[in-house]
Parts: structure tokens; C-alpha cells; sequence
DNA sequence: TATCTGACGATAG
DNA sequence: CCTATCGCCAGAT
């Protein structure tokens, strides 16, 4: 998947892709909202699963899962990006 | 067409 | 609070 050309992408990814694009610094979303949002109501885990193959093509620190856990793996990194954005985490974990 | 996979989500214990 | 399951969806093989 080339950031540069989304026409090669597949109408899922361009569908989650417009979703992420209208995100605001310090916004935070879950995968199940990024799936309704985009008309796949229930696609929660097949978002994750874009995320996770496009390589850091989206604003993937601002998707939380459901109980405001952060991306596992990337805690560390997520943690430091949201916190620049002004979002309070503590323990891997959004706190509110 | 059949199966397997996973950065999900809800529920039960 | 934790783990174990199960249902779900789109992609990849």
C-alpha cells in the first residue's frame, strides 16, 4: 500500500482512511467507531488490521480500543505522541 | 472457494 | 482487575 497513490488502495482502507484524515490533535477514537464511521458498522477488528499493515500511514496513535487501552506493542510511542497532543495517559491506559 | 489471521468488542467467570 | 471465549469483518494465501 504507496501513502502517495490511494488509488491503489482498497475502498475499505480509502473508507478508514477519510475517518482518520478528519481527526484533530488531541482527538481520540476507538476501532469500532473508526469502522461505523466509515459504513462498516462491526469492522472494529478488520480496522486494526489495516492499521497495523499500512505502516504508520495514518494517524494511528489517536485509535484507542473500546476499554482505552492503547495499541499493544506501541505503548511507549503512542504514549508520547498523544500526550504532546495534550491527552492524559497513565499505565498504557486513557484515563477518563 | 476454503482457511487462516489479527493494533477488536462484548461477555462470563 | 485478570484471562478465556466467541462472534465479527476484511485481507491474505
Amino acid at each position: 500500500m504507496d501513502p502517495h497513490d490511494r488509488s491503489s488502495w482498497t475502498d475499505f482502507e480509502r473508507e478508514v482512511a477519510s475517518v482518520l484524515d478528519q481527526l484533530k490533535p488531541g482527538d481520540l477514537v476507538t476501532y469500532g467507531e473508526v469502522a461505523a464511521e466509515a459504513g462498516h458498522p462491526g469492522a472494529a477488528r478488520a480496522v486494526g488490521s489495516v492499521l497495523r499493515r499500512s505502516g504508520g500511514n495514518f494517524c494511528w496513535w489517536r485509535v484507542v480500543s473500546a476499554d482505552g487501552r492503547l495499541v499493544p506493542g506501541h505503548e511507549a510511542e503512542q504514549t508520547r505522541r498523544l500526550r504532546a497532543e495534550g491527552v492524559d495517559v497513565k499505565d498504557g491506559r486513557i484515563r477518563g
